[in-house]
DNA sequence: AATGAAAATCTCTTTTTCAGAATTTGGATG
DNA sequence: CATCCAAATTCTGAAAAAGAGATTTTCATT
């Protein structure tokens, strides 16, 4: 039983899937697969009811999901507590309105109640923005988009400064288009039936994608809202169709539920400068780590 | 951090020795090192202080050791929690005099609070015996010390029986021979000043191992005492030598220190027949493979 | 029945772990 | 102060494990 299997069989547990589990944890289904297996040898009890292709917990698996949560939770603590410069001051951390909605919620809690000392500002922008914030130490972090291959080459600048950061990923988001209800479902953007796409900034890597996207096969307007729940009523019109990841589309839940496309996984990088990280930097990228596929609520060891 | 390298830098930290904590762990002490080494490097703090050939934990060492034990405690509660048939009835467990004073009050401790429903029986005796006796089903597990070869080769028998037996290392003990205090340091049984070897029965193990030491250079006769207590009892007259594990000296708080000889390392296989293994018998494997280097006072996750 | 997606299996590559030898270090001893 | 001894570390090659990708199987959906 090692620490990394049981991330893996939270993410399996929370995703019920291995397909998206895999993705969570950035390895390969395969290998997601294998972990599980080996975790029910090694605890000679089955986790996972495979009925179907679902991936259900047992009875044994939903007690050792309160289990896996409490150590996952106290290897973060003990992390923290053996830190030998105790973080304190400030820490300036941009991120994007998406990961702000749905993944730092819980983060900020756990991080809040380890180190009230420090003293966290939180600055919400662009991808774009953010990166260059950091570069110029505007802001000593940044949760961003990781850009795809099309959007860097469209912005060498972007590029070039991102090489010039250190990076890690810690979350996986799946981007989607969302369409108003009642919309037939699309294989490409030539078959949207509205008149535009709503997202946010330009410098928004989530709204590049879709545009790159869309341009493949129409010619659509951006109309630019400034937030997600702007955009969602948006399309609840019936006029334009949203840009959004879909851990916050399902943060809001909405009335109805809304047809989608995916436009495929996104990283969300935690970007900061090479040199010169503050203590609380580390304190603060643990707690996103150790986030990425737990569910907080358990977090009281 | 996984949990292998928790119970390695446990046994260093208790055994404060990395020498020592390799044996204990069944693994070479380069190997313990580099563990060590991995640890202090993913945590970003420096654990031990290797102040010469001692390793003493540093402020940081120490409060990790609290969350290694926490953590290994509630790992082993996991494991126990999502057995799927819950032992019940009784578990038949024969063992040494010594593992029952030295090892077995913890490690018994923690069994019954998981499983108050086991009635655990258990029975004292030597090695020998308590192999035949499992063997016969007349026991479903006991905790033996291995024989090495010289007793293997006297005893085809105990060989025998002992290839037929399901067996793991569950402790690994220091055998020592236990001097009148004031007796001159000895190289070999020729430097022996005393009368007799005590020891306990004719099918004790460390009996048999301390029996072909003498006998490689003197002729001691062999003086069959009941318990350890008696043994040490007849130590104190000066007059014979006690064979004994370093872990039942030292729980026996002499008044003085005894000058000792070692005679190696041997190990505490727990054994069982190979088919048809109660459920309890399991349970009863996992603690005390958990038990094995680690701090039960600290088991309260 | 055909299709498509998801999980499992299989195979190969890469990485990590481990053992054993060689080296270094520090303490003890003459 | 030199020598010896034991313990830790470093180094190196072999063995084991993890991971990726291709392939197969399974099961829902049409």
């Amino acid at each position: 039983m090692d620490l990394s299997s049981i991330e893996i069989f939270l993410a399996v547990a929370s995703d019920r899937s291995v397909t998206k589990a895999a993705r969570a944890v950035g390895r390969v289904p395969s290998n997601v697969t294998t972990r599980i297996q080996q975790l029910e040898e090694d605890l000679g009890a089955c986790l996972f009811c495979r009925d179907g292709k679902k991936m259900t917990l047992t009875r044994e698996g939903e007690t050792f999901f309160t289990y896996a949560n409490r150590l996952m939770a106290l290897a973060l603590e003990a992390r923290q507590a053996v830190r030998p410069l105790a973080p304190s001051g400030t820490l300036r951390v941009g991120t994007m309105e998406s990961t702000a909605a749905s993944r730092l919620p819980a983060a900020l809690t756990q991080f809040n109640q380890m180190w009230p000392d420090v003293s966290l500002q939180l600055t919400m922008g662009a991808s774009r923005d953010l990166a260059r914030d950091v570069l110029a130490d505007a802001l000593d972090c940044a949760l961003i988009a990781r850009p795809p291959k099309t959007v860097r080459q469209d912005d060498r600048d972007f590029d070039a400064e991102l090489e010039a950061l250190a990076m890690e990923t810690v979350f996986v988001e799946d981007l989607l288009i969302v369409l108003p209800s009642g919309h037939p479902a699309i294989k490409s953007a030539a078959d949207l039936r509205v008149g535009a796409l709503a997202a946010l900034e330009p410098g928004c890597t989530y709204r590049r994608i879709a545009e790159n996207w869309a341009r493949q096969s129409s010619a659509l307007p951006t109309s630019e809202l400034g937030s997600y729940h702007a955009i969602l009523a948006s399309v609840a019109t019936g006029n334009t169709a949203g840009v959004m990841p879909k851990s916050v589309l399902d943060l809001m839940h909405w009335p109805a539920v809304l047809p989608t496309h995916q436009l495929g996984p996104v990283e969300t990088l935690l970007v900061s400068r090479r040199d010169n990280r503050p203590s609380a930097f580390s304190a603060f990228h643990e707690v996103l780590s150790a986030t990425k596929s737990r569910d907080m609520r358990l977090a009281t060891n």
